[in-house]
DNA sequence: TTGAAAGCGATACCAA
DNA sequence: TTGGTATCGCTTTCAA
């Protein structure tokens, strides 16, 4: 038998009201003995009162909803971490949902948040177009963060990017600084914003010092590990000649070395590599990878700090946070 | 303004209770042009019942809420997949909480479960008793399933577990079959009881043949890459003689061939590796490590699956299920 | 400082 | 096949 605050008010002999109050920690209205007697009747009877039923009457579930393509992605856990690190502090609970990069999957959470009623969302969105998600969430007075990808003009009410352009400029220009000329790019789905973006930066990057791009080593992959080693095998067999790798991701950058590796090409010595996202395994992998690094658990902090700010009503003082990157250089560059 | 069943009824002309009759589907009770003109007006108005008005009647929320240590600890984001695909495809969101092996914060987890009422816990324990966790559930009816970790005794309301003991058996029979006799053996903490399983399994294979146990090459570490790195530095600081080695998890055995490469040892030429979890990265470093498989994201689904029997009074064949290990042979084994 | 009562948005029982 | 109404556990006026 659950136990409610009217049985504490019954125990108490004060009434619901009373207890409401002691239990919302509301500072006047309840004399102090009548308080710490209430008190000790709650510890006493392990009363817990219900969400639920608070939050019928206050429209707030102290819970928040976050979609990620997919956990199983190295590059999230850490992103998720930070938002539940931060969420928690706060007293907000995580829902967290795996997307695919399934348009209708992800139709599908924001509707059972909204049913659910969670205080607000953060989407990492599989969609290049967060606006229909917006509109929807807006009509139910729900905020929306958005993190890591979008397009202008897209709506929602706080985002949290990463400079993409300039984590591919850096990256690219460390290359050219060190005379490549021939610096292949492994792209990841050309669909994507961010595959546009890490492209701009590594255009930039070679045209500042009047290089020539060359569109037979710009190639694109899937963000996975096979897709780096394919690319680069086809590359070789085609007797494309290069003396750099910048990948758009760790994990296609590994594929890359492996796939050097098996040509018993000497990375850095005769190829140097620099990849994206400073994963945990790129230290573990020899040579260790050299790496755009981005960061993942403040991006998750961030979102969530920008979130709950809205949901509390506070100011944010700037809509769009930019996180900037930085170049981790390990073993994969001279 | 959000739109409730009140103003649905009122808009069709009819009951509370008929809208509530449809939203549910219950077949009886509607007849069909009720039913289609009110199913009409639900999808022009957009209205999505409260799943919070619901629970407190029904005292289910659809939700659970799922504990593990630390979601970027590389073991877990298939494990939570796993749960999160299963729980999805039955309706139910998934609340997650890294409970950073923090009692304090694990039950803290507990209790906000509690309060937002979720129908069911999954819980991967820091700590090796769960009494106190589903005692207190329990007295709220809500079930319990706990993974990976555990004592005979301990309670619950079914489990998922990993065959250790098996696991570690059958990764040192390997090694004692390819004729070592000097096997090293990395252990997770001591406190945990895995570790003790494995230790268990590791002894049975040795002694099955009866191989001498040494002390001496039985170590412990802590889960990180670190430890594993500074155990074999150690022992091959020491003098101590091995020519294999078993560590309790992936990241320590790789950072065990770190260490060994370090020294100039040659693997599995002169050292024959093998880890535990078949984490990912296990396949991207170089020698690719051989492993004991656990099926991370199996457990997560077959922990969903007896969360949800259990929520939905469907009978559960077998309280305690057993996952068999697998080993996997890749490069740090000849 | 305290209490009584209305109301949040659904479900569910009992009548009609 | 329908509707009226009590109810779930809490918050929140308003009055005492």
């Amino acid at each position: 038998m659950k136990i409610t605050i009217a049985d504490i008010a019954r125990m108490a002999n004060v009434s619901k009201a009373t207890v409401s109050r002691v239990i919302n920690n509301k500072p006047e209205g309840v004399s102090k003995e009548t308080r710490e007697n209430i008190l000790r009747i709650i510890k006493e009877s392990g009363f817990q009162p219900s969400m639920v039923a608070r939050g019928l009457v206050t429209k707030k579930t102290k819970s928040i909803g976050l979609i990620i393509t997919d956990i199983a992605n190295s590059f999230y856990p850490l992103l998720v971490r930070g938002v539940e690190d931060y969420a928690n502090k706060y007293g907000y609970s995580l829902f967290l949902c795996n997307s695919d990069n399934n348009p209708e999957k992800e139709k599908g959470y924001i509707n059972a948040f909204i049913e659910k009623s969670v205080d607000g969302v953060i989407l990492s969105s599989s969609m290049n177009e967060t606006s229909f998600h917006y509109n929807i969430l807006k009509s139910k007075n729900i905020p929306l963060v958005v993190l890591d990808r979008c397009v202008e003009g897209d709506q929602y009410d706080a985002s949290v990017f990463f400079d993409n352009t300039k984590g591919a400029y850096i990256a690219a220009n460390y290359l050219v600084n060190r005379g490549h000329k021939k610096i292949v790019f492994i792209s990841g789905p050309k669909s994507l914003i961010i595959s546009r973006h890490r492209l701009d930066g590594y255009c930039m990057a070679l045209e500042e010092k009047n290089i020539e791009i060359d569109e037979d080593i710009i190639v694109e992959g899937d963000f996975q590990f096979d897709s780096g080693y394919n690319r680069i095998i086809e590359l070789l067999d085609k007797g494309k000649e290069f003396t750099a790798i910048f990948a758009c991701n760790d994990l296609m950058a590994i594929g890359a070395i492996m796939a050097l590796k098996s040509r018993n090409i000497e990375v850095p010595k005769q190829v140097e590599i620099i990849g994206f996202d400073n994963v945990d395994i790129s230290r573990y992998i020899e040579p260790q990878l050299s790496t755009v690094g981005q960061p993942a658990y403040e991006m998750g902090v961030e979102g969530a700090k920008q979130l709950i700010k809205l949901i509390e009503g506070k100011k944010i003082s700037n809509k769009d946070i930019i996180l900037k990157p930085n170049l981790v250089l390990r073993e994969t560059t001279i």
